[in-house]
DNA sequence: GGATTTGTCAAGTGGCGACTTTAGTATCGC
DNA sequence: GCGATACTAAAGTCGCCACTTGACAAATCC
């Protein structure tokens, strides 16, 4: 049923070119916050920050171990974004698979 | 190869909950700008606004015959968000995918 | 032609979001 | 224990973004 919020939680999330990069680089390896850091021109503090954003949002999970957050990818957080891109484009050939209707006019 | 400005665009412009609206209505059938703030609770300047940004991120195309401005979906549009995804899937698959390689560890 | 519909343009407002700095807390290595 | 590492928490700054208002332009309708 694709909650609302959360495609908004998601699509947010997606729209930052550094999260986008965090979550590129833990999809290839999960790590921690401050090996995150490294490549980037950001304090530690953002990424944490960043790294809160991706987590509300189901696409990455993180665990606590000592004094080490380390980041994973949750592969099923993409799924509401996939899924909302699927309806819409069903909903467009929709319009044309429809056999006995014409293209224009309502319904 | 997914020019970074695109990716950041698509997903910016999904990311408002006024913009998804005016997708999922013009994904079932085109429309004019009226027509897509009847039902909404927004100026049409700000409607407009919308428009302007998903036609900038590829997401619809408009065209303006007489004084209406008619707006409809432009599939390619989601690809852009679409293989964004499916090579986040990739990289994250590759980790478990490749015989003779060891989970953990570098490379 | 005159009123209405449909959209455009420009400017202003308010809030949120990305980021920093500063200060503090736990954990690890020696 | 001590220093360094790895975060956490809180506060402040700044720019952008969604939205509005108001004035204007151009088709369309009668």
């Amino acid at each position: 049923m694709l909650k609302h919020a959360a495609v908004d939680r998601v699509f947010r999330a997606l729209g930052d070119p550094t999260r986008r990069s965090i979550l590129e680089r833990i999809s290839r390896r999960p790590a921690s916050a401050s090996e995150l850091v490294r490549p980037m021109r950001v304090t530690l503090a953002a990424v944490v920050q960043h790294l809160q954003v991706l987590e509300a949002s189901g696409l990455i999970r993180t665990e606590k171990v000592g004094r080490v957050r380390s980041c994973r990818v949750r592969p099923e957080g993409l799924e509401v974004a996939e899924r909302w891109i699927a309806q819409r484009r069903a909903a467009w050939s929709e319009r044309f698979d429809r056999p006995g209707r014409i293209l224009e006019g309502r319904s």
